[in-house]
DNA sequence: GATGAATGAGATTTCATTCAT
DNA sequence: AATGAATGAAATCTCATTCAT
């Protein structure tokens, strides 16, 4: 049920009720397409009014501003990411095959919305002036931390790394491929992106040296 | 010399006349600072002049825009950092040796100027407009992908990894680190940095995984 | 009994359904007092709807629109200020004695509803916009005029001045009055209010000058 | 000379230099003609720069905002009323003397700038908003008080009335008179303004009562 | 080279009003 | 009567860029 800004839980009831679409989602989803193609700031109001097939005003009956759009298409999207790794983390298993796992669910998301990967990693750069969204940023960081860790703790991993670092290491070189993919050399198929998973996997736990 | 736009070599008369401060280095120094701190779009052309302590057209004198502001601090650091890593690749040695030295220059430049790392950082997103300096990072690029390269060639790296991805998971690593500094856990001292760079090359190297 | 706008007669049906609060009257005495807190202008119908806790849309059923709103209190109010001059004129006796009269029905309005006041003496700017309003404050200028008049016609007020002018500083002190009440300086009890009948009358009246 | 945000003393250069209109006084003075005609809220940036003959966004050059060119002209109108109403107190004299040259410079007001006084005496129900206009005011409101204070204690005022309530009720009188003239009934000539000097003064220091 | 007043297109945002339910 | 989602016109303000001096 929608509160007092029309926001609803994630798991909403549009799934029961598809017949009356909602307009917030028809909204959001627009915007992700607009940002996409024009970028954040080149796009304009009207065209995700338009793109939504809806009022001008429309937006600003569920949304602040322009900004809180997109902040709530950071925030959605991050906070399904936390939910993935967060289940990930919690079935346990090898510290590598965790690693993997992340590799494959962060690298698995251009398949399901490029275009919102698109705007994730443009936009990226306005996380300074979204200051909330870092704070979810951090807790996938903090994530990925604790994988390391735990992989130090089991013995599976090098414990002399400082696990902060590490962390970080893995996180850049998922974003980067990312990165690559929304500059111009998108995957061409599931092969491509099965082959970016094991190869991202492969460096970070095995590394780049022979034995 | 200055040409019909006014731009110098990057080591210019300001050497010769060093008591007349150089105008267009003023307005470049101001504009990083101003960027970092609030970034490219928030920053207005006054602010940069009023930083450089300039009057408010001078800055059209020395630019034909504010993107070519933008666009002389990206070139005019990604030419230093091409000119590094070329120097890196020229002088051979083990792959190995060639990732740490890599690592130790970009992570290095922290030291040099921060706030010109944080424009780095922040914009980047900015590069599929910035469609000149895309050039630039595709070359630093494929001077990563050389180095892997020759290190599958020397039998000193892995043979089976793709190359592209590999450079892309290591470029990822390094300005995420820098990243990770810009957002708000800059390092205290020589010794971060060091720490930053041995850790890097050895999880880029040699893996999480304990052999 | 409600008309096809919804008006009622001042003495309206309310007295007979008291359970079931009249809407309409609670929008406008909302209006009231969130025209009182932001100003007109400020005010939007959604906080007129909140004040008054009824849905947003209801005010279009009572009223045609905003303006009507201020339009209903302005007119409302003076055809009370207007039955109650008329009264006083009606009972005759001398013109101090009216003068005064008026003074203490005026005043006294704060104590009834400051807010209303408020409203009255901040929005009367509007009065060009508000033609029918104006209407109204004439024939209270009027009345004072005549008070004036038959105080000179029965000797007791000077034959010599201008009784338009004359009734506008009448006029303009008791707004003055009220509105350096609704300024900041409010009457704190029943006291203050005479003083400031007593005062307003004997100035216009007997003058600032010592016989 | 003007300072950064482009202001000037009262009593500026443009007396010396004509020949280089001041496009700031331009502004202030379409501002005002504006105002005077449509009203503060209807009038538009637009109306403003066309009426002064210059481009939409030098209004932002001078001014922050269209509220504050408004603020401008109560501003500098109540400070320059503020020195006349100074003047006055200044030369001393008889108190009655005083009254009758505050109620000539006051109404004398509309002769010099009857547009001025229209957007003064329509405008003033913003003083609420406009926090700092409110103290020049107050201002004038002391100096009236002090005109009354001195006259009861050289026993040229009676001295039981309530000084403050008597400076209102002044203030209010002289109000109501540009009022009346703002909404429709205007001064034909010189000699109108006269009587209407004459008759405050007459109503407020000697009262209507006959004696 | 240097200044900063002047320009004006363009975008966000507001909010009174309508209308389907 | 009552609700509140939907509409869209209108207006302020921003700021990169130009240009006369």
């Amino acid at each position: 049920m929608p509160d007092a800004r029309g926001r609803r839980g994630i798991h909403s009831a549009t799934v029961v009720v598809p017949a009356r679409a909602d307009k917030r989602q028809l909204l959001l989803d627009a915007a992700i397409r607009v940002f996409a193609l024009k970028g954040y700031h080149a796009a304009r109001i009207g065209d995700i009014a338009k793109e939504a097939g809806v009022a001008y005003g429309l937006l600003y009956h569920y949304f602040a501003s322009k900004e809180e759009v997109l902040e709530t298409v950071f925030r959605d999207t991050w906070t399904a990411m936390l939910d993935a790794i967060g289940g990930i983390e919690a079935t346990g298993g090898p510290a590598r095959e965790q690693v993997r796992r992340v590799a494959a669910v962060v690298l698995g998301s251009w398949k399901l919305n490029p275009d919102l990967v698109r705007v994730l990693v443009r936009e990226v750069a306005r996380s300074p002036q979204l200051q909330n969204e870092v704070g979810e940023i951090r807790q996938a960081m903090d994530a990925l931390e604790r994988i390391v860790q735990r992989g130090q703790e089991a013995g599976e991993f090098r414990g002399t790394l400082h696990t902060r670092l590490a962390a970080w290491v893995l996180y850049g070189a998922l974003e980067e491929v990312l990165t690559g993919w929304v500059m111009g050399a998108p995957p061409e198929n599931d092969d491509d992106v099965a082959l970016a998973v094991r190869t991202v996997t492969e460096v970070v736990c095995d590394g780049l040296v022979l034995d």
